[in-house]
DNA sequence: GGAGTCTTCCAAAGCGCTTTGGTGATTTTG
DNA sequence: CAAAATCACCAAAGCGCTTTGGAAGACTCC
């Protein structure tokens, strides 16, 4: 059933039926009616390849996805699929993963906006003065950023959560807790939520005239044997911290398990603050000491994320408006005062 | 740069342009070379919205999203993803995830084939008689399904890994080394995959005279904290089992914690295996007791199932084929003899 | 009652590609 | 050497929608 089909039972032109579907105001309410209950009678629905030919519009946002056979993708990224699928599903969009070398994402980005294959695209894990987010501003497609870059001399949306300020609360309480040493298990620090991060910790200290030391920062992707790895690697220093601040609750299972081989005890000898991302399936409150934490739900950022692109796409948003969200700390029994 | 330009500063027709470059035979090799170069030169890419519109081909393998704020998306799917994207990317092909009401998923499935949205589809997590297999079939879109159904009438092509083997063997192994009371932590046991693993079990331990009893079966989502709860569970009963079969790492990581909890150890007073999908974030040999497992890479099942897909779409795969991968089993520090 | 203004509809021209159905020119065949 | 086959190309008709540029009829207003 096409609109030729349709039109032609009514009696109608294809341009009347097409303006009374799509809601335009130079056609008869009445025969509005009949056309739309026909449409729906009929299980009529416009193809959707014409129409983009037609209109340039898609119905559909894009994620350029690297990948590579040393490239894994972060397992955060379900998460906010969900939150994103959630808000899509109830405006018909569909998500378009377009899968790209890691080291040259440009030119799959070029092709999608050049080939019109989505209305707007996100960017997730930005690094500071992220090419991708001077190539898109520059393609001229909505966009908006997950996280932040930074450093350039134009403005852009995106969301973020308040990184900075999340560490620099967690740091702070360890601090008036009385630890002296702490260190901090932090993603790649070639994005920019890790650089926040340590800026935040490090502002914390600096408040009570303290110092993050080169050598108690790590930056790993975030698996659980890295987060081992840092752990072991800083609790057999000589001057090993008696708190940590860390990245995942995936890096913060090794840092258990290192502690624990170690013969050490949480919160004993050592305080740990992890930053929780809200996995369903992996939660603070269940490590064998329940995790004190920084979280804000990526979940929710992916439904917001959509809705922005959206509102975007259909022209109800515009400009470069950023928002930042808070961060809740949740204190539980994995941190305490420093030991003496 | 469209196709009407291109032809007409080769000054040949739209018709030869477009065959030249889709390599039909009907036209002079010299000719060719002349447009694929001036193509090149001039960086024409067809557009793909008029292309599906002449052709119906969009170059996209579609999949269904279950969504829903109650509804997780499992975290395997992001390494399956990965292999997907791996073999996708060298090929050209893009990824549509259409979110759907996770209990009404038809809808879904009836709008992207009938708006031809997709080459080819492919199913996950399936279970015994499951709809969207039936639906999908009838349908007539290219498929694979990853993993199996059961009880239909018809064949369909599918690649699944061996389960219920990599299971029998597992817990014949158990038997061996002189367990006699097992149990099995499983999967939603409404998917097929869960399925076949509890019959792997049943299978082995009825070669031996023994029986899987009731209360040694658990069912959950796969989390750490049903993991914890079925352990718990097990190991609190009057006659406890001495080995335990466990669907996932993510659950064994809370059979390890319960396990801690009431002061028992692996492999002393428990043994245990656990299936490993091979996550790049969480590795078996990294458990505070190497961990045995069954192992299968979920990436590499998501590379073949795009392979198979595209050879369908092209045409070089056809009929209802079904693989079955084997499972290796890998025996680390987790499994000893039964306690006396 | 005729000029102007809405209201409501339509024919037809795109959107940019593929594919059908030819058409001359060249080569092969009996 | 005429007939048949092959080669290399083209004009035009789709694919199914949206949108431009009217146009007919109904209504208002002096």
């Amino acid at each position: 059933m096409n609109l030729k089909q349709l039109s032609h039972m009514l009696a109608l032109s294809q341009t009347t039926v097409s303006r009374a579907l799509n809601g335009y105001p130079e056609v008869n309410e009445e025969t509005r009616r009949r056309v739309i209950d026909a449409a729906k009678r009929h299980g009529y629905r416009p193809n959707p390849s014409a129409r983009r030919l037609a209109t340039g519009k898609t119905g559909m946002i894009g994620y350029v996805l690297p990948t590579g056979t040393t490239v894994d993708i972060d397992p955060h990224f379900v998460e906010f699929l969900s939150g994103l699928g959630d808000y899509a599903r109830s405006h018909e969009l569909d998500l378009v993963l377009s899968p790209a070398d890691a080291d040259d994402q440009e030119t799959t980005y070029r092709r999608i906006v050049a080939n019109r294959q989505v209305d707007a695209v996100y960017i997730s894990s930005p690094r500071p003065a992220d090419r991708r987010v001077a190539l898109v501003n520059t393609l001229g497609i909505p966009f908006i950023v997950h996280g932040r870059s930074e450093g350039f001399d134009f403005d852009y949306p995106f969301t973020d959560i308040d990184n900075e300020g999340a560490f620099h609360e967690a740091a702070r309480l360890l601090v008036q807790l009385g630890h002296r040493r702490l260190a901090l298990i932090n993603g790649d620090d070639r994005e920019t939520f890790a650089i926040h991060r340590e800026r935040g910790v490090r502002r914390a200290l600096a408040a009570s005239g303290l110092l993050l030391r080169d050598q108690h920062v790590c930056s790993l992707t975030m698996t659980e044997e890295n987060g081992y790895r840092a752990a072991r690697r800083l609790l057999e220093q000589s001057d090993a911290p008696t708190a940590i601040a860390c990245s995942s609750l995936i890096m913060a299972l090794g840092v258990v398990r290192a502690v624990r081989d170690l013969g050490l005890t949480i919160p004993g000898d050592l305080s740990l603050i992890a930053h929780d991302d809200v996995f369903p399936w992996l939660k603070p409150e269940n490590f064998s000491v329940p995790l004190s934490t920084t979280r804000s739900s990526i979940r929710l950022a992916g439904a917001r994320i959509a809705e922005r692109l959206a509102a975007r796409i259909s022209g109800l948003e515009e400009g470069a408006r950023g928002e930042v969200w808070p961060v809740d700390l949740v204190v539980r029994g994995s941190v305490a005062g420093a030991p003496a």
